[in-house]
RNA sequence: GGGCGAAUAGCUCAGUUGGUUAGAGCGCCUGCCUUACACGCAGGAUGUCGGGGGUUCGAGUCCCUCUUCGCCCACCA
């Protein structure tokens, strides 16, 4: 390994190779075999990504969501997990047909020019030759997945899943077919499932009309937002005890324009208080009004095609007028309005607030349609999926999502899963036109009828891209094989790091599909993030055009940088917030960490050599000094903090109720390990080195400061190593005695050495005493570099410490450092003199006594005042019985402390200041 | 309409069961090119913890209320 490292860091070209030889050697690929549930010795941690659209590109949501699980992944493979992290695509259904069709459309076809076979050959090739690029956008994130078990939702593996769990589903009986109103995309041509459709707000208009009586005795006004639809009605309901129109019910009226007789029908399900209390019914076109058709047995017309047009389509003739037909259904209320209008049957218009249903893929708004479609019964399926969170077999994190997820699945509604598309997997039913039993569902394409043996055709719908995705955890394992020897070995799976937004379409529904398919929770936790958003807390989008491409983000500060950006901000389930317009500002921190890295690295290197440092283990304990002693202590200190921040990485069985918000706070890791790095380790540590490492040094000493030197640093690097990968495996291949077999990557997780040393606590006096003396000079403007007199004033063990000390003392704050008794002043110094120093002042002469004097006053102010607060707290008989014991000690030293305190302020302004 | 969350330093946010003088990063101010690093070093300033009320010896933390944002869900046509 080249021990030379360039006075630059040059991100680009090291991530690059350093990702090279990581998938050369392998260290991502999981061994089956070494997990414990097949007899081997490591625990299983796996985690299987969220499969990104196989057309998708990376984008900053990508970027938080894979470096939150590649973190996670590092330090548990680190720790001796036997870790897997399972990458893969989504052939996601409607968006990737919706691309290939605007190809087509750019080529002036549309896809039933090409034809169903071509398509999807033309679909399959477009995915081959472009889709999958996000997965090699992820390695330049550092993500370390097993690509050599990458996966794709539409692969005949995972179609042989998707088949197979159709199929059980059916022979479980939770999969039927059903004739209802659905939602319906008139733009994508297909039903959407209830999740599919999402709501938005928007201000509409309330149109009141009026339906005359046939016996001419008036007219009954019923109120709604979609008049289109009138032409549709098969009835007006009132509510049965509506005294308003209890006389008319059951009598006809006459509907407008299109001139038909419906009656007036009685339905609880009307709310007497909205609009006029009378509501038009249109079983065709409304999932409600379905429901009332069905009570009543009334007829069904549909008078709106698949496209949104006005047509009479069944059961409509004569319901739509010849100058309404292949109008638009926007188009078509217009013209209604107009209509209605002019033959005086408009009553009245008012706006009205409401939510309208929109297509999540293309936005637009969604079309309620009678047809015949696929459903799975839900309800048996989520029994189980409630009871693993209720009962803490899987938690959701941060925990107030988990009343979002019970909310949505104790109102599980059945799931439509036939897509009128053609790209996805094609349901498994086939039907006999010749016998017309009933159909057949199968694992295998049936070559005939098994009835009459007669010809057979399959359904011409393909499933909802969720019907694949939500077996993920199985598919991508083996299932439905359930020898396969990844299923035994990772399965359940551990963590799942995704977006809120498919809590409902994936997570959940993954839960209830490993719990029927495999009688297991997927996962034991589930990680949601937040959200990307712009300054104006806007989430980054390509509509809004406010995004961050992570890739430029790499080429120009690294990915290491952008990693740290996206997690050392982040608390559980919180969104981050970007500036797209200063890149600087957002990843420079990330940056700037790396380069602190890389310099103390090229120290360490130009200082330690190129020859093997003894291990610490074999180093003589009674050789370490302080500042020895001190690190260490730091060490094990900041190893116990990032343990604490990670969390246990499994629960034992289930979480218990106070587990379940443990852990996971990459946040506290990540300002545990930088503090360490930078604030303890090359502020204090490294700097406390360079005496003992120069020429005219202890050769002995010296050699016990680098063996502990590059201990430490090897221990920042690996605690480092989750965040920030790249940069931490360049430095740690280039530490004494590497030889470039061993990567970081799989090197082992630093554990605490043990017991506090007594030692490292007499480094905090020369800490103080090194702050006391750097605030002097500070205040009296003394530029660090220019060397001063100081002395320093301490009893007992402070002042023995120091004497011992003063040497690094000197050093570290550019100071000659004498023990002496003087006058005590000294703001800073304040830390030092609770242990019992009494004070550092800079020789005499340099101190501005009547500055001094009023900063002096000052402090003696706050003091006093503090000290009141205090004395009042204690002489409270209330407080000194009911407090925690340990508490009421606690304040009792502080008094003890702080007037002390008082007493040694209140001495030097008399020394100083006179009275 | 139902539910949930948030409001703490100029900005982004920590603050675990109420209990030391409320913290971090960035930004800001002052001084420094101190032989790894100016992408740095040293020092410093900054908070009526959204408003109001309550419980308590003690509230950023618990309760009520108001205000402002955000999110999720929802068949009032």
């Amino acid at each position: 390994m080249p021990r030379d490292l360039s006075p630059q860091y040059d991100a680009s070209s090291i991530e690059r190779e350093i990702y090279a030889r990581w998938t050369e050697a392998g260290v991502f690929t999981a061994h089956a075999s070494r997990s414990a549930r097949v007899g081997g010795d490591r625990a299983p941690f796996t985690i299987v990504i969220p499969p990104p659209n196989v057309t998708a590109i990376l984008h900053m949501g990508h970027g938080l969501n894979n470096t939150v699980q590649d973190v996670l992944m590092r330090w548990r493979r680190m720790a001796g997990d036997e870790a897997l992290w399972v990458p893969g695509t989504d052939h996601a259904g409607i968006a990737t047909q919706n691309i290939v069709e605007r190809q087509l459309a750019a080529e002036g076809a549309t896809r039933f020019d090409v034809g169903r076979v071509a398509f999807v050959e033309r679909t399959t090739r477009y995915v081959e030759e472009t889709g999958g690029i996000i997965l090699q956008q992820l390695r330049a994130l550092g993500a370390s997945c097993d690509w050599t078990r990458t996966a794709y939702t539409l692969s005949p593996a995972l179609s042989r899943a998707v088949r197979e769990a159709f199929v059980r589903l059916y022979e479980a009986g939770l999969i039927y077919r059903g004739h209802r109103v659905i939602h319906w995309c008139p733009r994508c041509l297909t039903a959407l499932s209830d999740e599919e459709a999402e709501h938005e707000e928007t201000t509409g208009t309330l149109y009141h009309v009026g339906y005359p009586l046939v016996d001419g005795s008036g007219t009954i006004v019923v109120a709604t937002t979609r008049p289109e639809t009138m032409l549709g009605d098969v009835a007006v309901a009132v509510h049965p005890d509506d005294e308003r129109y209890r006389a008319m019910i059951g009598r006809l009226v006459r509907l407008p324009i299109a001139g038909i007789e419906i009656p007036i029908i009685a339905d609880e399900f009307t709310d007497p208080t909205f609009g006029t209390g009378a509501v038009k019914i249109t079983p065709a076109h409304d999932p409600n009004d379905f429901e009332v058709g069905i009570r009543h047995t009334l007829p069904m017309p549909v008078v709106i095609n698949a496209e949104g047009r006005m047509e009479e389509v069944t059961d409509a003739e004569g319901r739509v007028p010849a100058v309404l037909r292949g109008a638009d259904r926007f188009e078509a209320r217009e013209q209604i309005v107009e209509m209605l209008r002019d033959e005086g049957a408009l009553v009245k218009l008012e706006p009205h607030q409401h939510a309208v249903r929109h297509c999540y893929r293309c936005g637009t708004v969604v079309e309620p349609r009678l047809s015949d479609q696929w459903f799975v019964r839900m309800q048996p399926l989520a029994e189980p999926a409630l009871e693993a969170v209720r009962s803490g077999t899987t938690r959701i994190m941060p925990e107030r999502w988990e009343a979002v997820y019970t909310n949505w699945l104790e109102n599980i509604r059945d799931w439509n899963i036939s897509r009128q598309l053609w790209w996805g997997h094609r349901i498994p039913v086939w039907y006999c036109d010749a016998c017309g039993g009933s159909p057949i569902v199968s694992r295998e394409d049936p070559e005939c009828c098994s009835t009459c043996g007669g010809p057979v055709r399959q359904d011409e719908d393909v499933l909802d891209t969720w019907f694949s995705s939500w077996l993920w955890p199985l598919s991508t394992l083996g299932w439905p094989d359930e020898q396969a020897e990844d299923l035994r070995a990772f399965y359940p799976t551990d963590v799942l790091v995704t977006a809120p937004e498919i809590l409902f379409f994936w997570v959940a529904r993954m839960v209830m599909a490993g719990y029927f398919f495999a009688g297991k929770a997927p996962f034991h936790t589930v990680y949601l993030t937040g959200v990307v958003r712009d300054m104006q807390h806007r989430k980054m989008s390509k509509s809004l055009g406010n995004g961050i491409d992570p890739l430029e983000v790499i080429g120009q500060f690294g990915a290491d940088a952008l990693r740290y950006t996206m997690i050392s901000g982040l608390g559980v389930g919180t969104d981050v917030m970007l500036d797209p317009r200063h890149l600087e500002q957002s990843f420079a921190p990330g940056r700037n960490l790396t380069t602190k890295l890389w310099n103390m690295g090229r120290f360490l290197l130009a200082n330690v050599g190129d020859a093997q440092v003894l291990p610490l283990s074999e180093l003589d304990s009674s050789r370490l000094a302080r500042a020895d002693e001190w690190i260490l202590d730091r060490l094990d200190v900041t190893i116990g903090e990032c343990n604490a921040a990670l969390g246990p990485a499994r629960p034992a069985a289930a979480w218990a109720p106070d587990m379940r918000d443990t852990g996971l706070r990459l946040m506290e890791y990540t300002e545990a390990a930088r503090r360490f790095m930078w604030d303890e380790l090359a502020a204090w540590y490294l700097e406390s080195t360079k005496p003992r490492l120069g020429d005219g040094a202890d050769r002995a000493d010296g050699d016990v400061a680098r063996a502990v030197l590059v201990h430490v640093f090897d221990a920042a690097l690996r605690l480092l190593h989750p965040i920030i990968p790249f940069i931490t495996e360049a430095l740690w291949q280039a530490l004494p005695g590497r030889t470039g077999a061993e990567f970081l990557c799989c090197a082992s997780w630093p554990e605490a050495r043990g017991a506090r040393r007594a030692r490292a606590a007499e480094f905090e006096d020369v800490r103080d005493a090194v702050s006391a003396i750097r605030q002097i000079k500070a205040e009296y403007g003394i530029p660090l570099g220019s060397m001063v007199s100081a002395v320093v004033v301490g009893d007992g063990a402070t002042r023995d410490t120091l004497a011992a000390e003063a040497p690094l003392v000197g050093w570290l704050a550019r100071a000659t450092v004498r023990m002496a008794d003087d006058v005590p002043t000294g703001a800073a110094a304040h830390a030092l003199l609770q242990r019992g120093a009494q004070l550092i002042i800079p020789l005499a002469g340099t101190i501005d006594v009547a500055k001094e004097c009023a900063r002096l006053s000052g402090e003696l102010a706050q003091l006093e005042k503090q000290l009141g607060s205090l004395e009042q707290r204690l002489n409270n008989p209330n407080f000194t019985t009911r407090a925690k014991p340990e508490v009421v000690e606690g304040e009792r030293r502080k008094l003890e402390q702080w007037s002390a305190r008082r007493q040694q302020l209140e001495d030097k302004v008399t020394a100083l200041c006179g009275a």
